[in-house]
RNA sequence: GUGGCCGUAGCUCAGUCAGGUUAGAGCGCCGCGUUGUGGUCGCGGAUGUCGGGGGUUCGAAUCCCCUCGGUCACCCCA
């Protein structure tokens, strides 16, 4: 007798079931395809680490600063779930130094404590790259475009993408400095949480959304105008490749992303078939100081996360992704007891053939709804008359009349293969 | 973390505003019509501490408070 569970998943966090998690596997699928095809290799991170590889990374960014499941094991060791896919990629490869560059994809769940909402979760689910050793303007290029081509895919194509470059340390610190002295003179202007921290964070204050902290940048400098040579070489060579290879983009100045690390390229797409606020579907960008800052040589290195809660919240917006329903090709109905049911389903499956029975001795008329809803176009029918002869009824569930014919029981396999061919 | 809205069977929902006999529908599920045959059709059946707790009342799904969860916006981002 049902009544209100003692238990359900925690608040943000969701558990993905047949059917829904077919969908699932083909995202991850298509995205390792579109991944190995283009030279990366899976890695597998642990889903927690020192706390201090994450603090290190971001310190002034709201992910790091209270979003974060941070605990203590029983040894005393600060841990903490994984907020974000890159910091952990980045410490593995100073940990275990491979050959360069190195290009590696992931499939991986983060953790942020944040208040959930469609398409915020406290969970949730990224598909990511990583590539360190190269400052490569293609390498930027590659990733971006690796992005869009698992949208094109999946069928998403109401994605736009935001483009920027937040320059590097010899060109950042003096447009800093620039955007300092202008905030200085409009601070109270800017909205309650800016009047305070805008001294510390004066990027931050770009990425506003506030109306206040919007009109009152409206006139700000800005870092494309503000670029080095350097960075603007590499800026260029990198929208030259996007526009080779086609890819559509806006330059957008104030993107400047959650994280502190990123140098250069920064990139984020949107789904604009998506009607919430939780619409950046993915986004990246360069760090080519992060892995110095986890302790190891200096490393360049770039990357994205795509989330796929939003990402499939984006396919259904758009009708992409839809799968057929998961069939096998032959259900099994035995009514003798169970033991024909066991062995042909089994002899089937060894030999290739995805099939499937009931259990607990259900009726035949039972065992034959069964059969035809799970799809299978065959039902190989095993009762009292095939037990005594050595047969089974092999039957048509799927057109032609319903035509069904006896079959000696070692001839089953080899029978269901032709009708199946 | 702040504010608004919502929470009735497995699912989608009616009933809540004006508290009152055993809480409903559709779909799904199970069984039977056919003790050896599915899809259609017909008949029958099961399941709800009305999210949870407390309060008001003779009486609460319905009113009040708290709490949990969802959702929307802010914030942030995937």
């Amino acid at each position: 007798m049902p009544s209100a569970p003692p238990f359900r998943a925690p608040s943000g966090t969701h558990d993905v079931l047949p059917p829904e998690s077919a969908r699932w596997q083909a995202l991850v699928g298509r995205f390792a395809a579109l991944a190995g095809q283009a030279g990366y290799g899976l890695v597998v991170n642990p889903v927690f680490e020192d706390l201090g590889v994450f603090q290190r990374v971001g310190e002034g960014t709201d992910v790091v600063r209270k979003e974060m499941y941070a605990f203590e094991d029983r040894g005393g060791r600060p841990l903490a779930l994984r907020p974000e896919g890159t910091a952990s990629v980045v410490r593995a490869y100073v940990q275990h130094r491979p050959t360069t560059p190195w290009k590696v994809w992931y499939a991986a769940p983060s953790f942020r404590y944040e208040r959930p909402q469609a398409g915020r979760y406290r969970q949730h689910h990224q598909l990511g790259v990583e590539v360190l050793g190269s400052v490569d303007a293609d390498v930027d290029v590659e990733v971006v475009v690796l992005a869009a081509e698992l949208f094109g895919a999946l069928g998403v194509r109401r994605v736009t993408l935001a483009l920027n470059s937040m320059g590097d340390d010899a060109c950042r610190p003096g447009y800093v400095a620039l955007l300092g002295a202008f905030l200085d003179e409009r601070t109270d202007q800017l909205c309650a949480e800016h009047r305070q921290r805008a001294g510390e964070q004066p990027l931050r204050v770009l990425d506003c959304k506030r109306t206040e902290c919007r009109e009152a940048t409206a006139g700000a400098p800005r870092m494309l105008d503000h670029l080095c040579t350097a960075c603007d070489a590499h800026f260029r060579r990198v929208r030259d490749g996007l526009d080779a290879l086609g890819i559509g983009y806006q330059l957008e100045s104030r993107l400047v992303r959650g994280f502190d690390y990123y140098t250069r390229t920064t990139f984020e797409f949107a789904a604009t078939a998506l009607e919430g606020a939780q619409n950046a579907i993915g986004g990246g960008g360069r760090y080519d100081g992060l892995v110095e800052e986890l302790g190891g040589p200096p490393t360049p290195g770039i990357g994205f996360g795509i989330g796929i809660e939003r990402l499939l919240l984006a396919c259904d917006a758009e009708g992409a992704l839809r799968l057929p329903e998961a069939t096998v090709d032959v259900w099994v109905v035995d009514a003798v007891g169970g033991a024909a049911a066991r062995d042909l389903s089994w002899s089937l499956r060894r030999a290739g053939v995805a099939a499937d029975r009931a259990f607990d001795e259900r009726s035949l008329r039972a065992q034959m709804k069964l059969a035809d809803r799970s799809g299978a176009r065959l039902a190989v029918i095993v009762g009292a008359d095939e037990q005594a002869s050595g047969t089974v009824s092999l039957r048509q569930l799927r057109g032609n009349d319903g035509a069904q014919e006896l079959v000696a029981r070692d001839r089953v396999v080899a029978r269901v293969r032709e009708l199946l061919a």
